[in-house]
RNA sequence: GCCGGCAUAGCUCAGCUGGUAGAGCAGCUGAUUUGUAAUCAGCAGGUCGUCGGUUCGAACCCGACUGCCGGCUCCA
C-alpha cells in the first residue's frame, strides 16, 4: 500500500486485515496462479484487489469461504518477519510474495510496491500457514481469532487506483470477533437498506427517474415539489436575513461565456454537449464538415455555440459587471436556485445523490480583501445553522487545499494562501471542527465543503463556500475604491446545502422518510371512523387548509385501524381520528406518527399547536 | 467510461432440466359504516426491458443494446 500516513489499526482493523490474508489464502488453494496486490481493512470491512483469469463471482464464495474457514480452523499463527531489501525481492521474483510457495511467474504487484517502498523503511512479511505476504502488519496473533466473516461482493479496481493500469478484481467482505456481531452488521445493514431514499423515494411519490426522460435527470413529483419548496423557502428566508438578493438566469449561455470563465473547454468532458445554431449546422453540413470538425472548430472558438450553463456564477458576473459598483455598495450578494447540467459519468449515477440535472442553492458574493473574511464567517455560519434546523450533525467539514504539485490549478500562489488562511480563520470563527486536505480545492480557489454520510456509509460533498481570486481577473470585474481607483473584487461561490436533489436524497436518508412537520408533504391526516362524521372531517380539514396545513380526509370506507395503517405507512406526522365523541364537542383525537395516541385536545387548541410547531421546525 | 451482477403486473416476488405466465399488496366495482397498524367478495391488469439469434417451440439458452445495482475512475 502506498498510504504513508498510516494511523494505527484498531483491533477490528487488525482483525479485517488478517482475514485479507485469510482470503488470499483461500484463493491460493483453489487458484495458485493469483496475483495480489493490496489488501487493506476498510470502513466496513476489507477487500483484496488480485489478478485472476478466472472471473471471480459471487457464485465462488462458497468455496472460497470454505478454504477460508479450513484456515481459520488450522488457528495459523501470524507470524512478523522483518527481511532485507534483496531476500524481500529475491522472494518477489521467484513468485513467494502473497503466495503459498515459489512460484513459476514473479510476484509481479508486490515486486513493484517493493519498489515503491522508502531505502530507509523496513519491510517485512507475515506469514500464516505457508501463506506468504509482504505487508507492514499489523496482524492479529493467529486466524482463529477471526469470529465471524463474510465475502460480500467482489468488483473492479485499477492497480495504484490508475486507470492506465491493469485492472484488477476486487473481492470485499467483513469480519468481526463473533459470529454474533457479523449477523448483527448485516440486520443493520438490512436496516438501513429500508431507508435508502430510491427505495423511499418511490414508496412515498417523492420523484421518479423515467429511462425516457433521460438517466440522472430526476421528475419531481408533487410531494417531493413540496418538500423542496419548503427548504427553498427556508433557505430563501435565511439568505434574506443575510442581505442576499434574489436573481433568476436563463438555462444556457454562449458557449464564449463559458470560454471566458473557462470552464470550457478546461472541463468539457462533464459538459453537456454544445448546442449550435441552426442556420451554422445547416451551413456548416452543406460545406460537408465532419463531427470532428465541428467538435474542433466550437473548441477553438471559430464557430460559437451554446452551453447548457455546467455552472451559475458566470451569469452572476456578469449581473455584477452590468453596472458600476462603488466600495459602498460590497459586499454585493447574488443568490438563485440555478439548475445546472453536467454529464456525470453513467456509472456513477444514482438516485438523486449522483444526477446529471441539479438546482444548486447557489449564490455569489463580491466583496473586498478586507471583507473576505468577515462574509465567509457569515456564509459558515449560515451553512451550519441551516444544518442544525434540521438535525443534520452529523456532518463533517473538510477544508480543500490545493495540491501543490499540481498544474490544474489557475491563479497566482500567493492568492491561493491568502484564501486559504482566510478559510482556516472562518472556520475557527465559527468552531467547527474540520480537516484539511490537499488537492480537494476547486480549480479556482480552495473551498470548505460539508460532507455527510448516505446509508451505506458512501460519503456526500453537501454544502460549499469557495474563494475565488480567478474569475473576478477573467471577467475583469472591478469596483471603485474610496481613492476613485479601479479595484478587483475576491468572489466566494457558496451553497449550504449543494443542490437540492442530492441534499434531499439525503434528507430522505436522514429523517428515514418520517420529515419533520414543516417539511412533510401531507401534515395532517384526518380519519373520520365512519362517513357518518365525514362532514365534521372535512371542516377539519378546512379549518387546517385554510391556515396553509397540508390536511387531506381519509374518506374511503375502511375500518379506523386501516385507515391508520396506511397513514402510518405513509408517515403522515399527525391523524385525527374523529367519531361522534370528538363531533359533539368540537374536539380531535390526536394520534402522532411518532408517539401513537396522544388523546383527546379542542380543534382550537390542536390547529395552535400546529401551527406553532411548523413555525419554530420542530423536529421530532 | 471500466469491471461484475441484475431486469417477470404499479410494488414485492414465484415460475423445476426450454412446452407461449402466477401470488400477495396496490387499482377498479360492489357489499360493509367501523374507535387507534390490514372488513369481505368479485373484476381487471404482463408482446416476461428492447432488438437479433439457436430451436418444432424461448421468460428460461446465446449475442448486442438500454436501464438499474455494487465497485473503480471522475467530480467546477
Amino acid at each position: 500500500m502506498s498510504d504513508k500516513n498510516t494511523a494505527p489499526m484498531t483491533d477490528l482493523e487488525r482483525l479485517r486485515h488478517s482475514t485479507a490474508h485469510v482470503l488470499a489464502t483461500g484463493i491460493l488453494r483453489i487458484w495458485p496462479e493469483a496475483q495480489f496486490a493490496a489488501g487493506p481493512p476498510v470502513e466496513n470491512g476489507f477487500y483484496y484487489d488480485l489478478e485472476l483469469d478466472h472471473r471471480i463471482s459471487p457464485e465462488d464464495f462458497d468455496r472460497i469461504e470454505a478454504e477460508m474457514r479450513k484456515v481459520i480452523q488450522e488457528n495459523q499463527p501470524f507470524e512478523r518477519m522483518p527481511v532485507d531489501r534483496k531476500r524481500a525481492l529475491d522472494l518477489a521474483k521467484e513468485g513467494s510474495l502473497a503466495a503459498l510457495g515459489p512460484r513459476s511467474v514473479p510476484s509481479k504487484f508486490k515486486l513493484d510496491i517493493l519498489q515503491r517502498i522508502p531505502d530507509d523503511e523496513e519491510i517485512t512479511l507475515y506469514r500464516n500457514g505457508n501463506f506468504t505476504d509482504l505487508c507492514a502488519g499489523p496482524h492479529v496473533a493467529t486466524t482463529g481469532e477471526i469470529g465471524g466473516f463474510k465475502l460480500t461482493n467482489v468488483a473492479s479496481a485499477y492497480y495504484q487506483g490508475d486507470e492506465s493500469q491493469p485492472q484488477l478484481q476486487r473481492v470485499y467482505g467483513t469480519a468481526f470477533k463473533t459470529e454474533q456481531e457479523l449477523n448483527e452488521y448485516f440486520a443493520r445493514l438490512e436496516e438501513a437498506k429500508k431507508r435508502d431514499h430510491r427505495k423511499l423515494g418511490r414508496e412515498l411519490g417523492l420523484f421518479h427517474i423515467d429511462e425516457d426522460v433521460g438517466p440522472g435527470l430526476a421528475l419531481w413529483k408533487p410531494k417531493g415539489a413540496v418538500i423542496r419548496r419548503e427548504l427553498q423557502n427556508f433557505i430563501s428566508e435565511e439568505l434574506r436575513k443575510q442581505g442576499y438578493t434574489e436573481v433568476f438566469t436563463p438555462h444556457i449561455g454562449k458557449l464564449n461565456l463559458y470560454r471566458t470563465s473557462g470552464h470550457y473547454p478546461y472541463y468539457q468532458d462533464s459538459q453537456f454537449p454544445p448546442l449550435v445554431e441552426p442556420e451554422v449546422l445547416r451551413h456548416l453540413a452543406d460545406e460537408g464538415c465532419s463531427c470532428a470538425t465541428l467538435a474542433n472548430m466550437l473548441k477553438d472558438g471559430s464557430v460559437d455555440g451554446y452551453l447548457l450553463k455546467p455552472m451559475n456564477c458566470p451569469m452572476h458576473i456578469k449581473i455584477y459587471a452590468s453596472s458600476p459598483h462603488s466600495y459602498r455598495d460590497l459586499p454585493v450578494r447574488l443568490a438563485e436556485f440555478g439548475t445546472v447540467y453536467r454529464w456525470e459519468q453513467s456509472g456513477e449515477l444514482g438516485g438523486l445523490t449522483r444526477v446529471r440535472g441539479l438546482t444548486q442553492d447557489d449564490g455569489h458574493i463580491f466583496c473586498t480583501d478586507e471583507q473576505l473574511q468577515e462574509e465567509l464567517f457569515r456564509t459558515l455560519d449560515v451553512g451550519i445553522r441551516v444544518l442544525s434546523t434540521l438535525g443534520l450533525t452529523d456532518f463533517r467539514a473538510r477544508l480543500g487545499l490545493r495540491d501543490p504539485d499540481s498544474s490544474k490549478y489557475v491563479g497566482a500562489p500567493e492568492q491561493w494562501d491568502k484564501a486559504e488562511q482566510a478559510l482556516r480563520q472562518a472556520a475557527k470563527k465559527v468552531n467547527i471542527n474540520w480537516s484539511e486536505e490537499q488537492g480537494e480545492a476547486a480549480f479556482y480557489g480552495p473551498k470548505i465543503d460539508f460532507v455527510v454520510k448516505d446509508v451505506i456509509g458512501r460519503e456526500w460533498q453537501l454544502g460549499t463556500v469557495q474563494v475565488d481570486y480567478n474569475l473576478p481577473q477573467r471577467f475583469d470585474l472591478h469596483y471603485i475604491s474610496s481613492d476613485n481607483s479601479p479595484k478587483r473584487p475576491v468572489m466566494i461561490h457558496r451553497a449550504p446545502f449543494g443542490s437540492l436533489e442530492r441534499f434531499c436524497g439525503v434528507l430522505i436518508e436522514h429523517f428515514a422518510g418520517s420529515f419533520p412537520l414543516w417539511l412533510a408533504p401531507e401534515q395532517v391526516r384526518v380519519l373520520p371512523i365512519s362517513d357518518k362524521h365525514l362532514e365534521y372531517a372535512r371542516k377539519i380539514e378546512h379549518m387546517l387548509s385554510e391556515i396553509g396545513v397540508r390536511a387531506t380526509v381519509s374518506d374511503s370506507s375502511d375500518k379506523i385501524g386501516a385507515k391508520i395503517r396506511l397513514a402510518q405507512l405513509d408517515k403522515v406526522p399527525y391523524m385525527l381520528v374523529l367519531g361522534a365523541r370528538e363531533e359533539q364537542a368540537a374536539n380531535v383525537a390526536v394520534r402522532s406518527r411518532s408517539r401513537g395516541d396522544e388523546g383527546v385536545v379542542s380543534a382550537l387548541q390542536f390547529v395552535e399547536r400546529v401551527q406553532r410547531e411548523i413555525k419554530e421546525k420542530k423536529l421530532e
